[in-house]
DNA sequence: GACAGGACTGTTACGTTGTAACATCCGTCC
DNA sequence: GGACGGATGTTACAACGTAACAGTCCTGTC
């Protein structure tokens, strides 16, 4: 697969499409693997999809409220660990926050452009740049299991 | 400069000199800069370094406590902000910890390698990774200011 | 139908990480 | 001496995350 930009925060894009896409694909995914989309997860992935900017687990326990009472702390991190695991979200370390993954299905840890003015976030999946990880750690003698890349600065309509 | 690991967290090395050494380029790198490196900020700093593993704000702060009474939350904060500015310690964002940096002086985010065993992170730099971040970002038209590498793994020793 | 087990959710309480805001101290410069 | 700026003291709280146990609901088995 070509190096590529599977999301552009800043390009006007249908993004009602953009949510209603994710939400299918995640719905294959699981169904094929045998893990239950529930309700609850569902809508928790759809609030998490809401925008291409990176949600603190508070900010969505807030909105999930709005539609579901009994919502708690525990409600909303059980959910994010769920479509963690499954691959539909990443978390943003230096944010603590979550996106929604755009390369759903295949497994990967993610890397991400994010906008300090903006705070818009764009997953990007380059091989070239995988690559240069791989072979970092390797020189290092170090088994790679988990890679977390995440610039941030201004992205190209703060940046102008 | 040539792509090298400048803290080898596995290798039997003598730490003690390894601290008086980060120790005395900090101090050197204050008094040029005319920034103060006061009893309390190196005292954080010596705390920091005194083991090759991140360090969790609140692990400095009880160890500060024990010859600092006053010490608080903010204490410690402050001084790991200061030290953070003045790039003499790194933040690892994936453990909510601090490290001490190997490259003081030179302005840089760091790349680390950190192992889930045995928890050793080392920092390296590489400048072929550095590259491939620069111009995966520059691909996406990003003007990247902060770089975020943090690779968990195993490393040599534990992963044989 | 009973019931055992597992997955999911509800609920309470608490632990960890980080910061706001204001007070105090202390050296420097005029 | 008095204003100032930088550093630290102090209190309180905000933000992020989890442990532990209880209840619900479905499913497979007898």
């Amino acid at each position: 697969m070509a190096a590529r930009a599977a999301v552009h925060a800043h390009t006007s894009h249908n993004h009602r499409a953009c949510i209603d896409d994710a939400l299918a694909t995640a719905r294959g995914l699981c169904a094929e693997r045998g893990v239950q989309l529930t309700p609850l997860r569902e809508k928790v992935l759809q609030i998490v999809w809401r925008s291409h900017k990176p949600m603190g687990a508070y900010e969505v326990l807030d909105e999930l409220a709005r539609s579901h009472k009994s919502a708690r702390p525990p409600t909303v991190y059980r959910a994010l660990d769920f479509l963690m695991a499954e691959g539909l979200i990443h978390k943003i370390e230096s944010l603590n926050a979550y996106l929604g993954c755009i390369e759903a299905g295949a497994p990967h840890s993610g890397q991400f452009l994010i906008c300090r003015q903006c705070g818009a976030t764009e997953e990007i999946v380059d091989p070239r740049l995988e690559t240069a990880l791989e072979a970092a750690a390797g020189r290092a003698h170090f088994r790679p299991e988990r890679k977390v890349v995440e610039i941030s600065g201004l992205c190209a309509r703060c940046g102008k």
